[in-house]
RNA sequence: UACCCCUUAGUGUAAUGGUAACAUAACAGAUUCUGACUCUGUUGUUCAAGGUUCGAGUCCUUGAGGGGUAGCCA
């Protein structure tokens, strides 16, 4: 899937048009450069991936004078791993974007952050806080009330450095102190009652080890790192709104920053029938209702790659939902359209039987065997053609066969006449059961007049076309068809808050069966995208894919213009 | 009952004081050796009330509704 990762959109959002206005008045002589800052603390997913659009995008979009950060925000050494490190920039690159020499941590920065706190320190604007979190909190005030100065707010520049130093020097037990800016206790906004910018942490830590037992705070930190690297336009979504100010009293209180970033935010995705927090997805992962990380039931960036989506659809889709800051619920199926348009263009396509039923066409030449050839991608004539086996044992799907048909229905049924595609046309004489009245196999005859497509003259016209299967030839392959995970649209609000979403996990998210396939697919490569002609797109499972016996997870079912009535 | 942000077809977005539109969804029809794709058409939209203006989705006021915020998480 090839198309290039993004132009600008026909029109502007908001940042786009914020940027161009900086870049027209050459603000930092016309440069954008952006950051995409992951904690490395859990699987990117669906949301990260709108994020990475836009900074990398922009980056794109303003060439040759942009370029965009892959930055660890990785301030808190309890919950983060390399596993997470590796994982996000497999994915980043997996949807198309690069970022060059352009990879950074925070913690690369810890000891410039911590001079930055000596500075300020040394100007009156941060202390060292003896309380406990206990009484910190109740001393912060409510929403509604003034938060109550610390007893140690006035502490002299000179003790605060040598208290700070001792921090660092790991003196102190975790959580004993904690250095805060020293801001406005009365503010309406809590973040900017004296908040905390660095704690006591003896943990160890993947990159910096045990070299530090004091850790900078994400408020902290962020900012200046984003100056640190010159960052100009901080892009993060609007639960941060309220520590805009807090940014912005760090960059203009902390001296000889080389850049002068400001923040901006818009809306997190939501999407129907799925979960964003990475707490509650890790709990699917944990409680084992998932399959791992990369399970394709989930909205992971690993996840979506494993169910069979593509780069090109993701990005088209986080183009498509636009950017603003109302906090929008996005249908998932406009994720679905967007997979299926690309899907479209290039799957591979083959006749695939997911519920088979044995059909046996009683007046074709017994033990005969011819090969009709198919079209690879009606999309795409250079896909070639293949030869696919006929014979007079076949399956056809389950669905495309009503022994009581319901009205509209275009298939076959007892005594009815349907095409088998590229084949001819069969006519159903009898349904044979079992003792326990299941259909077994049908009877047919077929008319040697209809090939090609041929609709004899005087005869009922027939209306549908079926795919099918050579019995002898076909492959039993494992195929794991998917479905929403949830079978609420708002799992965590339809919960509430006492509630749990587990109970709106959808029974029915994973069936596996085994399918008929035509033999040309015993060749499929992991990693490939199919279509299984009249019933969806599926991908040859990278994982548990074996060469010569492929696995198939199904990536979304074409649209069925079939509707019973 | 504090502060901040937000509100345009069912959903997601555009319209930058001058004809309310695009995508998707739904529904019709055409086409089709995929009930897909493609094509055509239909339904349906500015939260409310005032104000400014020749003219308001857009600016102002008030209200309503929604989201966010009280980690030594990010």
């Amino acid at each position: 899937m090839s198309d290039a990762p993004a132009a600008a959109p026909a029109s502007l959002d908001f940042i786009r048009e914020m940027i161009a206005a900086d870049v027209a008045a050459q603000r930092n002589d016309g440069w954008v450069i952006t950051r995409f800052p992951p904690e490395p603390n859990g699987y990117l997913h669906i949301g990260h991936a709108k994020s990475i659009c836009l900074n990398f995008g922009l980056s794109l979009e303003n060439a040759p004078k942009a370029r965009c950060h892959l930055r660890f925000d990785d301030t808190n050494p309890t919950k983060e791993e390399v596993e997470y490190v590796d994982s996000i920039q497999e994915d980043v690159k997996w949807l198309g974007f690069d970022w060059g020499d352009h990879l950074f941590y925070a913690s690369d920065y810890f000891e410039k952050l911590y001079g930055f706190a000596v500075q300020l320190i040394e100007k009156g604007l941060a202390y060292v806080d003896d309380q406990t979190p206990e009484e910190m909190r109740a001393n912060r005030g409510t929403l509604t009330s003034p938060g109550t100065a610390s007893p140690f707010r006035d502490r002299s520049a000179a003790e605060n450095l040598d208290l700070f130093a001792r921090m660092r020097a790991g003196e102190f037990a975790e959580g004993s102190k904690v250095l805060r800016a020293k801001i406005d206790m009365a503010s309406p906004n809590m973040n900017m009652r004296d908040p905390a910018i660095y704690r006591i942490l003896k943990a160890h830590h993947h990159r910096t080890g045990d070299a530090w037992s004091i850790y900078p705070m994400y408020d902290y930190a962020h900012p200046l790192s984003d100056a640190l690297e010159g960052i100009t336009h901080s892009l993060c979504t609007l639960e941060f709104e309220h520590h805009r100010p807090l940014y912005e009293w760090l960059i203009a209180n902390v001296s000889g920053l080389p850049g002068q970033p400001y923040q901006r935010e818009f809306a997190r995705l939501n999407l129907t029938y799925t979960l964003m927090s990475k707490r509650k997805l890790l709990r699917l992962v944990k409680e084992g209702f998932v399959n791992g990380w990369d399970d394709p039931r989930m909205p992971t960036i690993s996840g979506i790659r494993r169910r069979g989506y593509t780069p090109t659809a993701v990005r088209h889709f986080c183009k498509t939902i636009g950017l603003t800051k109302y906090p929008s619920l996005t249908e998932l199926n406009l994720l679905e359209h967007c997979v299926r348009e690309d899907l479209n263009k290039h799957a591979q396509r083959v006749y695939g039987v997911l519920r088979p039923i044995k059909v046996v066409i009683t007046n074709y030449p017994a033990g005969q065997v011819e090969h009709v050839e198919l079209t690879n991608n009606p999309e795409n004539e250079a896909d070639g053609k293949r030869l696919v086996p006929l014979s007079g044992e076949l399956y056809i799907d389950a669905d495309d066969f009503m022994e009581t048909p319901v009205q509209g229905f275009h298939r076959l049924v007892p005594g009815g006449e349907v095409r088998l595609k590229y084949a001819f046309c069969i006519i159903c004489q009898e349904v044979i059961k079992d003792e326990a009245g299941n259909i077994v196999e049908l009877r047919c005859t077929y008319d040697d007049a209809t090939r090609h497509g041929v609709k004899p003259v005087g005869r009922p016209k027939v209306k549908g076309t079926i795919h099918w299967v050579s019995a002898a030839h076909a492959l039993d392959v494992e195929v794991r068809l998917y479905d929403k995970l949830f079978t609420e649209e708002q799992p965590e609000e339809a919960a509430g808050d006492a509630g749990d979403f587990t109970q709106f996990l959808n029974p029915q998210s994973l069936e596996v069966v085994t399918a008929k396939l035509e033999p040309s697919v015993a060749e499929a490569k992991p990693g490939s995208y199919y279509q299984f002609e009249r019933v969806g797109y599926f991908y040859t499972d990278p994982k548990d894919s074996q060469p010569g016996k492929p696995v198939f997870n199904r990536t979304v079912a074409l649209k069925d213009g079939f509707v019973k009535k």
